[in-house]
DNA sequence: ATGAGTCGGTGCGCAAGCGCACGCATAGAT
DNA sequence: ATCTATGCGTGCGCTTGCGCACCGACTCAT
């Protein structure tokens, strides 16, 4: 009797674009795509670490990926997440070619990939992609910021509800699959915190989970269970793109 | 009886130059120093506000100043310093006359400053200096990470450490002016976490504090008080502008 | 069907830090 | 010399979260 799954969606409806590829002109765009290799990514694979340099910028179609910072010998922190709505590599931008921070694969699905050195070229060939790219820069610089404080002053149960919401859009299904064990390194803290923070969301019929599957009952419900940190992240980024 | 100040400096030796701005070729510099006006900056002004656009942008000499993120109703909280080794503004480079967050002075000195529109036209004339920005903003970026995982793992004590090192390093002087209600704003903590904090580094003899005068009496010691995470963001920059 | 591995519920003691609040001492103003 | 504001010490009860550890329950492979 676990509740009224009313929202659960039939099918990932697979938006098969990318979302800062989508925002520019048509004809750009599509040479772009043309330039891109499709790709599946898998979960769990690094796709850059920190300060070292990367071959290739990604672009999640139905995928998406994790930016983790770390610390001396601390479980990593994430700091961010990369959908469709952004890129990973958006540096180059700045004519640097490395990360600032471990990217590694979140989702499971596919992407459009280039090598960073055609994105270069295709760069200076067209500003509107430059900009692009700066604008998107911009964004996360904005979302680390906020996102540090909000790791810092926020407790676990609304960080997990943004946690998981942030998951939900970009994997456009109600099934997440990961563990506690998981969760609680992405928030920076135990498992056991994780138990209880995710106890009191399945106690108010918000989600549901049972071995490593995670279901979201009540997304209305998970939007107030949440920091404001989400919206406002939300927000920005429509502010910079619009 | 309170230690050997061996360390104490005799005066504030005034670097008159910005770090960025002296990475330029001499020619630029010069033309750029020329351009822009010498202003005081005093403690508290608030230089620009989050998602604000900018009229100037600022290189510090003696003067430094700190980036503060918010959320709800919490106190602010210092995510960056900004002293003679950078500038505010640098996301002019990507196109966005705004700031990702409030930007006020931390310690009343010189810098020069430019309007946002004048540095926008230099960026455009010399590539170098764009690329300059650039650069300064990648560091950001690697320093707002690694300063969220800073400030969730770590405990008040050395992050108090790091602050008063960073803070060292951009005033030239061992006599800070700053209560210990001002350094909990900073930190993100309570006053009195900072007293116990204070009170132990006092304890060791490597900081002297009283109504509201920090003095350092030991910066080596404050160096093995404090987290890796003051070296990382050092090493981090120079490894960028070398 | 059995066993191994995974997932997660739970408990206990502990540390860090919060919120609040009181009180003292000093500096600076009058 | 007195008063007031400021800076700081301190205490108490509480919450959050950690560290560790154990165990139960479910899954999947064989």
């Amino acid at each position: 009797m676990h509740a009224q799954s009313t929202l659960q969606k039939p099918e990932p409806l697979e938006p098969a674009t990318n979302r800062l590829l989508e925002g520019l002109p048509t004809k750009l765009r599509d040479h772009l795509v043309d330039t891109c290799e499709l790709v599946n990514l898998k979960f769990g694979t690094v796709l850059c670490e920190l300060e070292h340099p990367f071959i290739y910028v990604y672009f999640p179609l139905t995928s998406f990926i994790s930016l983790v910072a770390f610390v001396d010998g601390h479980q990593p922190l994430e700091m961010g997440l990369i959908g469709n709505e952004g890129m990973l590599g958006s540096t180059l931008s700045l004519g640097i070619p490395a990360a600032p921070m471990r990217a590694l694969v979140q989702g499971s699905g596919k992407a459009l990939r280039m090598t960073a050195a055609q994105l270069r070229r295709e760069m200076h060939a067209a500003p509107a992609l430059a900009n692009q790219l700066n604008r998107y820069v911009y964004v996360v610089l904005e979302q680390l910021a906020k996102t540090a404080a909000c790791i810092h002053f926020h407790e676990t149960e609304p960080r997990l509800a943004r946690w998981l919401l942030m998951t939900h859009d970009r994997t456009h299904t109600d099934q997440l699959h990961l563990t506690q064990e998981f969760l609680a390194d992405m928030l920076g803290v135990r498992r056991s915190s994780v138990t209880v923070a995710a106890g009191a969301l399945q106690e108010k019929n918000i989600i549901h989970y049972s071995r490593g599957t995670i279901t979201i009952l009540d997304r209305k419900g998970l939007e107030s269970a949440a920091c404001k940190c989400y919206e406002m992240v939300i927000r920005d980024y429509e502010q910079i793109f619009s």
